[in-house]
DNA sequence: CCCGTTAATCGTAATATTGCAATGTAATGG
DNA sequence: CCATTACATTGCAATATTACGATTAACGGG
């Protein structure tokens, strides 16, 4: 138990469900909103921002960028991270079909 | 640990948290679209739909009825589940704002 | 080559979520 | 009033999530 039984759901159930999952924790809006008000990518900063540790923040960035609504690039030692439109949309997509 | 600090973000940013966490489990969302697809509200049949246990079903009605998502109204010994479209046009609202 | 800076990963504690059996409650039919 | 039917609640086991200290990995400057 504790477990989701994902298998008596369908594919679109089960994507939806993991993509809002990703998406539900303030912290991880909060990233998002930051990202999308600094237009381009940021990354240590969202340290300073959110008052979370480095090692939570960084966890928080892996499971965005894992659902795919973020995008990381190595920017010498810093890694800069921006949104993946593409992927919001279809989110926004799916998401406006299942009441409808 | 292992709770979320809310006290770092705003309201909006946790409302949408929780409103997304939600709608966060396939068969929640399993419920939604039966309701949707059913027009009319239905109870017990959810329970045949799914395959989850009743006590099961019971506790996501109520945390989707906790968020505002649906309503239930007593029908005799029944009870009638149904959309409630305002809340729900308003997290697309809100989730709109987000990214723009 | 060493050092500092930046970020990912590991390990772990605290708490939340998921699912169900058992039980409780409320209305209905007889 | 009793049995039945439809749900809700309680209690609990299994697992997932959140957060962070400690550590590791990778790069750039001297």
């Amino acid at each position: 138990m504790g477990t989701t039984k994902t298998d008596l759901f369908n594919a679109e159930q089960n994507d939806l469900a993991s993509m809002l999952k990703a998406l539900a924790h303030p912290a991880r809006i909060a990233i998002l909103q930051h990202l999308a008000k600094a237009e381009s990518c940021i990354c240590g900063d969202l340290v300073q921002e959110l008052g979370l540790a480095q090692p939570t923040i960084s966890q928080h960035l892996k499971e965005l960028k894992t659902a795919g609504f973020i995008k990381g690039t190595v920017e010498g030692v810093s890694v800069c991270y921006c949104i993946n439109i593409p992927v919001w949309e279809q989110c926004k997509t799916v998401l406006d079909r299942l009441l409808r």
